[in-house]
Parts: structure tokens; C-alpha cells; sequence
RNA sequence: GAGUCUGUAGCUCAGCUGGAUAGAGCAACGGCCUUCUAAGCCGUGGGUCGGGGGUUCGAAUCCCUUCAGGCUCGCCA
């Protein structure tokens, strides 16, 4: 099915040509002015300067071209050189009718099929989720959500932060308090146990310890009035706890048995917890790589890197030069092993990128990740194309999000300033709305729990994506709670309306038949199904841009269309059958695009709120 | 210092590949429930689009400059 920008396009192109103008200046648009058409063509007044004529002139001979009657019920020309339109209601009866018979609502399918890696999520193992993963998964997800729908091949990974210092200090700590225990005995030579060593709080637990262990403070204990030999003793345990942490991380990514089955232990303790949590904001993913599987990769990519050429000794470090001469500013070189021969962020990314060259060629691939890290994937994306390890013709886009922000405007914080878990912002949020529930409707405790939760989630993530993913943004729970204006909850809210009725309209025993739709009779529902058009080309537009707040915007449009058409037309009081079951079929397709723009957001709507 | 992003109503944000009168929501004020969920709808007030130049028939949008803030700038991830 054509988009109706296309469809319109179509026409204005055609009737430029015959006036012998270049069709592309018959380029649609919506509106600016709904007071005065649905859409319009600027592109008079663009060709005015090459063609030497009077902008007005050119519209004039355009609009003789165009009839009126199939496609448009007006087309205009207005001084300086518009072209308005106003689409013929007949024609929009059956673009709806489209839409409703169509499983896609008349979005086209990509003609190519892209394989699609969606890097996104960034969880860390053994450590808790917590705000900052948020915008990440939410918005990765979403992303995710869009290409599939737009027919492309979507493969989300979460690339675990699963080799890092964190498994030293974990390794160090559960030495410090079960030194009994094999992993620990040098001369041990049996097979190491199946079952884990310690639970997942106990895990939850070890790794906070370890952490403030490592880094003692000084300075901090001086001021709390601790006496100078206890610091003296805590620093210098601190320290050599601390180098013990980095000494057992190295021997880890050197493949240390005993420290790899450890590794194994929080790790599949580890990942359950997370794809529990994960499951829990509506966020799976297809695969749960790491930076350890790129570990194989290091030795040959570096190696490769030297055979070309690329990559050179600098200060002790080997580096590759990324600067290219369109740069505004040199860019300073990727180092890809550090002077004391390690990997490092920038090598196992590559790594990655090599694997995933070698199970799936994808054709572009998409990272979201925290904007303070375009640097880092510059590099890498450039290192990658000048060593041949991507196709040229692959994209490799880069996603940044900015901060979530408290309402002071400053980096989000628990009340007493620390950072607050992922876990505990939900709960937070359903019991908001959960207390909300209660407040002013009589329903089951229990099931107001459950809607609360499908609320509560919309409210999180739409209240995230409705906000250009590149900017900081300021998290009010008040404000999501108060469950107005743009949010979740009211986009929820129009599709459970919708509900309502259309379980009523059932019970009174009509039904909902195929192609039932009307002409529209007033400006509202016409307005509704204008929008209702709208929804290919919107899609398609946030997919391109990555920019799932253009759906959250559209949507809540289209809910205010919907809701002011509901407060114009009594559909159940409607004597008239064929009316009825016109405007039964019209909300159904309202319900239809709202319901596929939420799953592609994210989240869910409930059966009553 | 260099680079980069941001600055739009009291607050939170859209609009930024140039178009007609800069839009929402919140907050304030005034209406609308015997009729499909009032978590709704209708209305009123509220703006030097940070400032100054420029390009253009036309600028919140493009260019230059300036102010304010954020972020980044080779061995953290």
C-alpha cells in the first residue's frame, strides 16, 4: 500500500511535468495551516527563480492540472505561490478501508531486507541495573522494535561488560571470605564444582564490598575523624587489594582455570538475574554476547592490524590513526593495546565486530549508547572500515542519549545522593500508580496491581521516548504519576475507551465488518482518519531518524483526534446501523495503529484502567 | 584552549532537510458528567524563539559573531 504522502506526490509530480516543470518541485507536505487545507505543495514558489515566473502564475497552471474529485475535494492556489490541498472524503473512506483489511495497516514492507545489529543495554555482570541502563534499554529496544516492523532482520545483543575489573574484585572478595574453597588452592587438580559457590545476594553483595574496598578514600575518613593509623592501614589494604583485583582480572582473560569457572558461576547467576529484570521493562534480547567472546578475537585483530600497516607503536601503546582530513578537529588515534600489553574498550569492540561479521555479514549496525561515547565509537567504526573488517558499503550508525536528570536539573539520584537501582525506580512507579488506581475506581486490589504495572511501565518508558533520545532530560516522577497531557498513561487510556466500546458494541451484538467505513461526515472524524493516514509515513520517518519520539508524538495526536471525535459522536446511541458500524470499523483501525505504535515502543495497554 | 551539543511561554518539551498567524502539556482562570471510562472534552490569558549581524521574496530553522550552560579531548568502560 502507498504512503498518502506518495499517493499525493504522484499527482502533484504529473501535473508539474505536463506543465513542463520538474516534477521534483511537487514535492507534499502536511499542512501548517489545518485552517486552510490537509496538505500543501510549496514548490512553486521554488521553481519561480529558475522558470523566471511569478510564483503565483506557476501554482495557478499547476492546480488547472490537478482535478479535483478523485484525489483532492480542494486544490488551491494562494498568494505568495502555495498549493493547498484537501483530501476527497470518499477517497479517504477507502484509504481506511485499506489500512483496516491490510495485516500491516498499510505499512509497506522494506523492498530489502537489512540484517540489523542493535548493540544496546550495556549491562554490566554482577552488577546491578540501575537508571542509567535505562535509556539504553529502552531506547535500543524500541529501535529494535522499529526496523522489525519496518520488515528488516533485527538482531539485539546487550554486549555484557562481562570482562572487566569488576570479576577481579569479585574473584578478590570471595577469596578474602571463603579461602577454603578450591578455586584458591594452587595445587588443586579435581574438577571444579557444578553448583555455585555463593547465591545471587550473596553475589549482590560481594561485588559493592569489593568496589569500596578497592577504593578507600582517604580524604573522606580524615574528615569523619577517623585516627591516622587506622587510615594509614585501611589505604594500604585498599591498595593491595586493589592490585590483587587487576592481577586476578588479567589471569581471568589469560584463561586461568580456576578463575574461569568462578567467572562461570557469576555468570550464569548473573544473566538470569538480568534477563529477569530486563523481561520486567519489556526488553529481551536475541543475543547475550560479551566482551569475553570477543576475547579470541584480540590477538589475530591486532596482529591484522599490524600486517596492514595501520597500526603503530606511539608512547609505549600500539594506536591506529583515525584522522581524515574532512574533520574539523584531529581526532586523536585508537589505541588498541594499552603499554602494558592489554586490551582495552576500543579492542574488544572491534573484536565484537569481527565475530559478527562472521555470524551474520550484517548490512548496518546500529550502537545506543551514552552520547559521551561518540568518541570511542568514531574510532572504532574507522578503524573497522580502514581495516576492512566492515564492507564499505555497511553503515554504522551511532545512537548517544543523553542524561536522565533529577528535577534539580542534575544527574538522577536516590534522596540521599546515590544511585538508585533500576528495580526500585519501577517499584516506585507502580505503587504511584497503583495508589492512583485505588484512588478513584473499584476494582480487585489485585487486579489494580496488575494494571498498575502495565501502566506503570508505559508511564516510565513513554515518558523516556517522548523525548528526543540525544538530550538530557528531566525525570519527574510527579509528573508521570499525575498521568496527564503527553504521557503513557493517556495514550493507554484512549485504547482502553476504545475497548470499552467496542466490548459494549459486541454485546449488544454487532459486529465489526471489513470495508464498513464510510465517508467522514464532520471535521473531527475526518481529522481522526487524516491522522490515521499518517501512520506508514511516521514510522517509516522515526525508523530512518532513530527517533522513536516521533511515534510517541504522532500517537498522542492521534489519541487527542480520537478523544475529540468521541466527544463529537455518540457511537452506541447511533440508530443509523451503516453509520455505526462505520465509525465501530473507523475506532477499530484507531485502536489497531495505536496498539502497533505502543508495541513498537514497547509496552503494553491493559483491558481497564 | 580546541571540538561538540544545548538555549523556544513561569515549568517540562515539540517544531530545526527555510514557507502563511511559533505549537502542546503542566501550572492559572472559566465552562461541560441522568447518555460509549471526566485519567476526558471545550475555552481564556501567557512568547525580544539567549543577544547581534548576514543570506533570502520569506529565518525559530541556513551562515557568521557573541553570551550562558553541558559534554568530550591516547592508554577507564
Amino acid at each position: 500500500m502507498k504512503k498518502i504522502l506518495s499517493v499525493i506526490e504522484g499527482e502533484l509530480k504529473q501535473a508539474f511535468a505536463a506543465c513542463g516543470y520538474e516534477e521534483s518541485y511537487g514535492k507534499a507536505v502536511l499542512s501548517n495551516r489545518p485552517d486552510l487545507c490537509e496538505y500543501q505543495c510549496n514548490g512553486a514558489m521554488a521553481a519561480a527563480k529558475a522558470y523566471r515566473k511569478k510564483p503565483i502564475d506557476i501554482a495557478t497552471e499547476v492546480v488547472e492540472k490537478l482535478n479535483e474529485g478523485r484525489l483532492f475535494s480542494m486544490c488551491q492556489a494562494v498568494m505568495p505561490g502555495f498549493i493547498n490541498l484537501k483530501i476527497d472524503e470518499t477517497y479517504l473512506a477507502g484509504y481506511m478501508n485499506q489500512m483496516a483489511a491490510d495485516e500491516r495497516l498499510g505499512l509497506p514492507a522494506a523492498e530489502k531486507p537489512q540484517t540489523i545489529i542493535v548493540d544496546y543495554g550495556g549491562a554490566n555482570v554482577a552488577k546491578p541495573l540501575h537508571v542509567g541502563h535505562l535509556r539504553s534499554a529502552v531506547i535500543g529496544e524500541s529501535i529494535k522494535r522499529m526496523g522489525t516492523a519496518m520488515g528488516h532482520h533485527m538482531i539485539g545483543d546487550v554486549h555484557l561488560g562481562d570482562f572487566g575489573l569488576q570479576m577481579g574484585l569479585i574473584i578478590e572478595e570471595l577469596r578474602d571470605r571463603k579461602p577454603e574453597l578450591p578455586y584458591f588452592d594452587p595445587d588443586f587438580t579435581g574438577e571444579y564444582p557444578e553448583e555455585s559457590p555463593f547465591t545471587l545476594s550473596e553475589l549482590d553483595d560481594i561485588y559493592p564490598t569489593a568496589s569500596k574496598k578497592s577504593k578507600f578514600n582517604a580524604d573522606e575518613a580524615r574528615a569523619q575523624g577517623m585516627d591516622a593509623e587506622e587510615i594509614a592501614k585501611k589505604e594500604a589494604y585498599s591498595q593491595e587489594f586493589a592490585h590483587r583485583a587487576h592481577l586476578a582480572t588479567r589471569q581471568l582473560q589469560d584463561g586461568y582455570a580456576p578463575y574461569r569457572a568462578i567467572w562461570k558461576h557469576i555468570m550464569d547467576l548473573s544473566v538470569a538475574d538480568l534477563k529477569k529484570n530486563y523481561g520486567r521493562l519489556n526488553v529481551f534480547f536475541d543475543l547475550w554476547k560479551g566482551e569475553s567472546d570477543a576475547q579470541p578475537y584480540i590477538p589475530g585483530l591486532i596482529q591484522n592490524l599490524i600486517d596492514q600497516g595501520l597500526a603503530y607503536e606511539s608512547q609505549g601503546a600500539l594506536v591506529v590513526d583515525i584522522a581524515q582530513e574532512t574533520d574539523s578537529k584531529e581526532l586523536p588515534p585508537c589505541i588498541v593495546r594499552k603499554s602494558d600489553g592489554a586490551a582495552l574498550y576500543a579492542t574488544s569492540d572491534l573484536g565484537t565486530i569481527i565475530q559478527r561479521e562472521e555470524d551474520f555479514q550484517p548490512d548496518a549496525y546500529i550502537y545506543v549508547a551514552d552520547k559521551r561515547q561518540e568518541l570511542h565509537f568514531t574510532q572504532v567504526f574507522r578503524v573497522a572500515r580502514k581495516a576492512g573488517f566492515v564492507r564499505p558499503e555497511v553503515s554504522m550508525r551511532f545512537q548517544g542519549f543523553g542524561t536522565m536528570n533529577g528535577k534539580d536539573g542534575k544527574p538522577f539520584k536516590t534522596r540521599d545522593g546515590g544511585v538508585m537501582r533500576l528495580e526500585q525506580l519501577i517499584a516506585d512507579i507502580d505503587d504511584a500508580v497503583y495508589a492512583r488506581i485505588m484512588e478513584n475506581r473499584t476494582v480487585s486490589a489485585e487486579e489494580a496491581r496488575e494494571t498498575a504495572q502495565i501502566v506503570g511501565l508505559a508511564a516510565l518508558k513513554y515518558g523516556d521516548l517522548s523525548n528526543q533520545a540525544a538530550k538530557d532530560y528531566i525525570f519527574d516522577i510527579d509528573r508521570f504519576i499525575s498521568f496527564e497531557g503527553n504521557t503513557g498513561p493517556y495514550i493507554l487510556y484512549t485504547i482502553v475507551r476504545i475497548k470499552s466500546i467496542q466490548n459494549k458494541y459486541r454485546e449488544q451484538g454487532g459486529v465489526c465488518a471489513p470495508g464498513s467505513i464510510l465517508a467522514p461526515a464532520t471535521e473531527p472524524e475526518k481529522a481522526l482518519m487524516l491522522k490515521l493516514c499518517r501512520y506508514s509515513e511516521v514510522l517509516e520517518g522515526a525508523f530512518e531518524e532513530l527517533a522513536p519520539h516521533k511515534i510517541c508524538q504522532y500517537i498522542y495526536e492521534l489519541s487527542n483526534d480520537f478523544n475529540r471525535f468521541y466527544h463529537d459522536t455518540k457511537i452506541l446511541a447511533e440508530e443509523d446501523k451503516a453509520k455505526q458500524a462505520s465509525w465501530i470499523g473507523l475506532i477499530d483501525l484507531t485502536r489497531q495503529v495505536l496498539c502497533a505504535c505502543i508495541q513498537v515502543l514497547g509496552f503494553e495497554a491493559p483491558e481497564r484502567m
